[in-house]
RNA sequence: GUGGGGGUAGCUCAGCCGGCAGAGCACCGGGUUGUGGCCCCGGAGGCCGCGGGUUCGAAUCCCGUCCCUCACCCCA
């Protein structure tokens, strides 16, 4: 038996599976202050799910799927990414319906069949939102605003890049012309932009070799070929952003590698990260919907890696020291102890005590380890005398309290600690 | 899928010109018949990733393999 967790998947220990909750909780608790509501969907979906609404020709679909058959016969995928299964649920349920726009948020974890890196697994955790049937910019506005809210309340500094990808109308037109002018200028080109030429000429533009500089500078810019409304869009979508006080940088070459982006792109980079630097990218959508069946329906939303912010080192504050640790001196006491430490849960203060036989010193010494504000002593004395003595492990006093009031004394002394009062 | 670096105690690593498996931290116990942190003393803990080869002898040299890691591709 190989005790080893799977390539690209990870266990998450304390204390790091605290800090990464009281991150999701912040998350969560923002999305729902912008008026989100949660949506669970299926961990597994139909391939087609993905290979429609993600694109046949991606990376994702191309490759980086784990993609099984079930005893029915039916091709199933572990869901690369969430706004494929959002998207699908809200054509199945008709959310359009009751009144749009639908607000959505979700988290979880996402599963894409690559090599494993830095800030980059197998299985992975998102925390993301979809807005769903609006085509206003103030909702590309709103969604880019929460996301940068986000970022703001964590400490994490990001930078915010956006750009137009246009729409049926226009990109169709521009990739062309920018395939075009590749073409003849392929001698210009590091060797992986040349097959890019073809296969992704977008990609191209986003090329960090020295040799593609001069090529991707001459290049047609895409900015160039938007459509009077996409070009609007954009206008519009900044201008909010601009007086909602969110900067951001326009970069004409920043390219998503999923299909159903339209319009509006965003990535918010750390820039003191290494190869991957997007903490969290989004866009609108607004064909999925259609894609998937149901009708026209703009979109528009953004995802956040969790691995990765968890990287960038996230101000979560500390995790809360206090409650009780009731140590028993001598087997006699360990009844009482036992029930002592029960009456103190059930008040709702933080209560353990020793299971592994230990002497009152190392009972001490394991209370002071976790972190506990409190000892609460039972003894022979103690147990005759019907008292406890409790003693304040950051003042290092201690006195005799009767057993009865030591759940009122206790949640006294642990409220005043968290008043900072001493 | 491609390339670089690496797998030795729970963790971080030293040992690698072949000759008894080590340190720091963490853990457990003692120093106090019943009192934490600092300090002192002691203890436990290793298929040296796995398999094969060379050798009297391999953590050390060679081959293979798996895994981790960084980068590329792509992406959160």
């Amino acid at each position: 038996m190989d005790p080893r967790a799977p390539k690209g998947t990870m266990d998450i220990l304390p204390p790091e599976s605290a800090r990464r909750r009281r991150v999701v909780e912040a998350a969560l608790s923002l999305f729902g202050a912008y008026g989100y509501r949660e949506i669970e969907t299926p961990i597994f979906e139909h391939t087609e799910v993905f290979a429609r609404g993600i694109g046949e020709g991606t990376d994702i679909v191309q490759k980086e799927m784990f993609t099984f058959v079930d005893k029915g016969g039916r091709s199933l995928t572990l869901r690369p990414e969430a706004t494929a299964g959002v998207a699908r649920a809200f054509v199945q349920h008709r959310l359009d319906t009751s009144g749009l726009p639908v607000k959505l948020y979700y988290h979880g974890p996402m599963f894409r069949h690559e090599r494993p890196q830095a800030g980059r697994f197998r299985q992975f955790s998102q925390l993301g939102v979809e807005l769903m049937g609006s085509a206003s910019p103030g909702s590309d506005a709103e969604v880019i605003a929460l996301c940068a809210e986000f970022f703001a309340g964590l400490g994490v500094k990001v930078d915010l890049v956006m750009n137009s990808v246009g729409d049926a109308e226009c990109r169709p037109a521009y990739v062309e012309a920018l395939k075009g002018y590749l073409e003849q200028n392929l001698d210009g080109l590091c060797e992986d932009c040349r097959r890019r030429a073809r296969a992704n000429p977008l990609r191209v533009l986003d090329c960090k070799a020295p040799k593609c500089s001069g090529v991707v500078k001459g290049a047609p810019e895409l900015g160039e070929y938007l459509c009077e409304a996409c070009r609007s869009h954009r206008e519009a979508v900044e201008g909010l952003l601009e007086a909602a006080g969110v900067s951001f940088r326009r970069d004409g070459r920043l390219v998503r590698g999923l299909d159903y982006y339209t319009r509006t792109v965003f990535e918010f980079q750390d820039p003191e990260l290494g190869g991957q630097n997007a903490l969290a990218a989004g866009g609108r959508y607004d064909h999925l919907v259609e894609e998937l069946g149901g009708k026209p329906t703009p979109a528009v939303g953004f995802s956040i890696g969790l691995d990765r912010v968890m990287l960038a080192g996230p101000e979560t504050g500390e995790e809360a020291d206090g409650g009780v640790y009731v140590v028993a001196i001598g087997d006699e006491a360990r009844p009482k102890a036992f029930a002592l430490a029960q009456k103190l849960r059930k008040a709702g203060i933080r209560a353990d005590l020793d299971h592994m036989g230990r002497s009152a010193k190392a009972q001490m010494r394991e209370a002071d380890r976790e972190g506990f504000r409190l000892v609460a002593i039972v003894g022979e004395e103690e147990l005759e005398g019907g008292f406890v003595t409790l003693r304040d492990l950051e003042s290092g006093s201690q006195e005799r309290v009767n057993e009865d009031a030591l759940v009122e004394e206790a949640a006294g002394r642990l409220r005043g600690a968290a008043w900072g009062a001493g």
